[in-house]
DNA sequence: GCTGTCAATGCGAGGG
DNA sequence: CCCTCGCATTGACAGC
């Protein structure tokens, strides 16, 4: 009797197909054909009677799929389909097709019917190594191995098919934790020997600082000792470079700073536009410097022109005007003084010989 | 009770 | 239009 109703209600089901096209799909690969498993025991006894019935051509193919149901090679408890807790537990008997044990009430059958099944059973230890030895193979899934997967496995295609989506997205995070993993230490590497370089490139500065001083030293004994004497043959005025130790040093920063655009720009060039940007708090620091201060002297970068142009006039008024400077001979500038600090853009052509030592330390 | 895992659902996008 | 995919999400369940 109760096949009967439920052969009615497959009928029934059928001529709704078309209604539910597009949801049916999942129920016809899912759960209304393993229901169909469930009610007659996996026997090819539904595909008899179906065939007996006479079903119509456009009905093959949920036809074929209740065939594809019987006699799977994988005979131990399905997810779905067999209720028995796969971990051994008990677990009670939902069957799907329980309402049509009761007596028929007509359209609350179909409804019931059509509600999915309530619990979720995991797949068992066999089947889950059996896909993904077949994962392992190829991770994408055709529609033939599909089919013959689920035979094997005694599942339906669409858990099959749900498997191998989930397992491609598991496949997806992994791979991305170890493509982090590996950036992260690839930045880590990178980090040490930009720290290290930045050391040496300190040492070099201290150094080349301390023998500009040396130098300043000598030139200016010698430059008293030519005053001295052109005083006493001519009279004329000096012609030398007139600097003292702290100007001087001064003047050098201003070369390094003038330098150390240029290794902004250049490492500028090394994160550059087509790197990733992390915008976000969580990982802005794994891009910045290791000490941006080192690298920023003056950032004048996010300032209009008429902006800088105010600063400029503010922090070197035009007394201190790099080119207002007596112009003592080509190349050589009376040295400004102490407390002034001539703009990097504004830094004349450096024919000086110590500032092509310093210059050369940052080339 | 909380949390992580996993099977399953729903939806939009893209290809044939 | 159908199918498959990726993705976000849900719900069941196990382990703590």
């Amino acid at each position: 009797m109760a096949l009967w109703h439920c052969l009615r209600l497959c009928h029934r089901l059928i001529s709704l197909r078309s209604t539910f096209s597009s949801k049916l799909k999942y129920h016809e690969e899912g759960w209304f054909a393993m229901a169909g498993r469930r009610a007659y025991g996996g026997s090819s006894n539904m595909t008899v009677m179906f065939q007996n019935e006479g079903i119509p051509a456009s009905q093959q193919s949920l036809e074929a799929l209740l065939i594809s149901t019987s006699a799977p090679s994988f005979h131990g408890p399905s997810a779905l389909v067999n209720f028995e807790d796969v971990r051994g537990g008990k677990q009670p008997d939902k069957s799907f097709f329980r309402p049509l044990e009761q007596e028929d009430t007509g359209d609350e059958d179909l409804d019931e019917c059509f509600h999915p099944p309530e619990k979720k059973r995991r797949l068992t230890a066999e089947q889950v190594q059996f896909l993904e030895r077949n994962f392992e193979l190829e991770n994408k899934l055709e529609p033939e191995r599909k089919i013959h997967l689920a035979r094997d496995l005694g599942l339906q295609p669409r858990q099959v098919a749900i498997w191998f989506q989930n397992r491609r997205a598991r496949w997806k995070t992994k791979q991305l934790e170890k493509d982090y993993e590996a950036l992260k230490a690839s930045y880590n590497s990178l980090k040490a020997d930009y720290d290290n370089l930045h050391k040496e490139k300190e040492k070099l500065k201290t150094e080349v600082l301390s023998l500009t001083d040396k130098m300043l030293l000598k030139e200016k004994e010698l430059g008293n000792s030519e005053t001295s004497d052109c005083k006493e043959l001519s009279g004329t005025p000096p012609q030398k470079f007139i600097s003292n130790p702290a100007s001087r040093e001064k003047t050098s920063r201003v070369t390094i700073v003038n330098k150390q655009e240029d290794i902004t720009s250049a490492n500028s060039d090394v994160f550059d536009s087509e790197s990733p940007h992390y915008t976000d708090a969580g990982h802005s620091s794994l891009l910045e410097p290791a000490d941006s201060t080192h690298v920023f002297e003056l950032d004048q970068s996010d300032l209009s022109q008429d902006e800088e142009d105010n600063l400029n006039k503010t922090l070197f008024p035009p007394a201190y005007n790099f080119y207002n400077f007596p112009k003592l001979e080509d190349g050589l500038y009376l040295d400004p003084p102490a407390n002034s600090y001539p703009p990097a853009n504004s830094y004349p052509p450096a024919n000086s010989c110590l500032n092509g030592v310093a210059e050369s330390i940052f080339i």
